[in-house]
DNA sequence: CCTACCGATCGGTAGG
DNA sequence: CCTACCGATCGGTAGG
């Protein structure tokens, strides 16, 4: 709280005219995070056309989240284990909600068949989150890979796969 | 530190008799767990066959060694921030060696035509290892997937990708 | 929004 | 390996 208040010019102690404690800020900050990603989402599967279609929605989505605000991003992603019990479940509902928007839409690629039939939906949906979540871990804006182009790598892996086409 | 200690039935000074610091401790386990990767790794690519095989193997040790000590894994994946500069980066330098195993067995995929032609190895090395970094996260030992499908899920996963074959 | 402060916790030491 | 303790840090409050 200290480090906090100093990058704002303040004493630790005058923070606490405006939040109520260490942990209501953390939620403040979750809680923007879980609405920017579920906003997102709730735009990419209004999209019409093919299920593959909101499935790059989601995927650019989520890294124009991630990109917008690294920290608000990380905190929603990493911190979330502070928080004490309910506030820990309520923000474990939101993340498990917007993971059941990539299953919802993997199913209907699924249905639709531009999805392989076989598709164990739920370990699919963990795989192509588990690539989304590490993002911003590695990625850098000033590399030599933009945005768009993170975006059609992360969707050509995960469609096509890395063995040579039979 | 009394923590530990307590779970040895010790109070929190006698750990003090046994090592230097805590940050020395947390440099103990780190390195046991960047030994176990790296040994997984090192067997890995001495297997004979395509780089598929290889690529398999790695698959497969990196899960073998989070399920066989997930603590000890997750210290090594995530804990290494809390270090002290040099220290941190003699840990990075440990995980640049072991993904670029990673990276090794992919080049030799593309040159064998066992993997696409037009691979990106760098990035599809990151998604793979974000994949399986993600593990400690989700995966239940007592669920319904056991290791073995575990591997598969995601060898195919990499390989095949998810979209219906042309 | 600041000064002054409190109680709890924490890594670690001294001395046995 | 324990008792007794220290100095630093931290979340937070009182009172202005």
């Amino acid at each position: 709280m200290r480090d906090l208040a100093a990058e704002l010019g303040l004493k630790g102690s005058s923070l606490y005219a405006h939040v109520d404690s260490k942990e209501d800020l953390l939620v403040e900050v979750i809680e923007a995070g879980a609405a920017a990603f579920q906003e997102s989402a709730d735009r990419a599967v209004r999209i019409e056309g093919t299920a593959l279609d909101r499935l790059r929605a989601l995927v650019a989505g989520h890294v124009g989240v991630v990109l917008a605000d690294l920290d608000e991003a990380r905190t929603f992603l990493n911190e979330a284990r502070a928080l004490d019990d309910d506030r820990r479940k309520a923000v474990i509902a939101v993340r498990d909600r917007y993971e059941a928007t990539f299953r919802t839409v993997l199913e209907e690629g699924v249905e639709e068949g531009t999805l392989r039939a076989d598709l164990d939906v739920p370990i699919t949906a963990t795989f192509i989150l588990s690539i989304l979540n590490a993002v911003d871990r590695w990625y850098r804006p000033d590399g030599r890979l933009d945005p768009d182009r993170l975006v059609d790598a992360i969707v050509g892996f995960c469609t096509d796969g890395i063995g040579r086409a039979p």
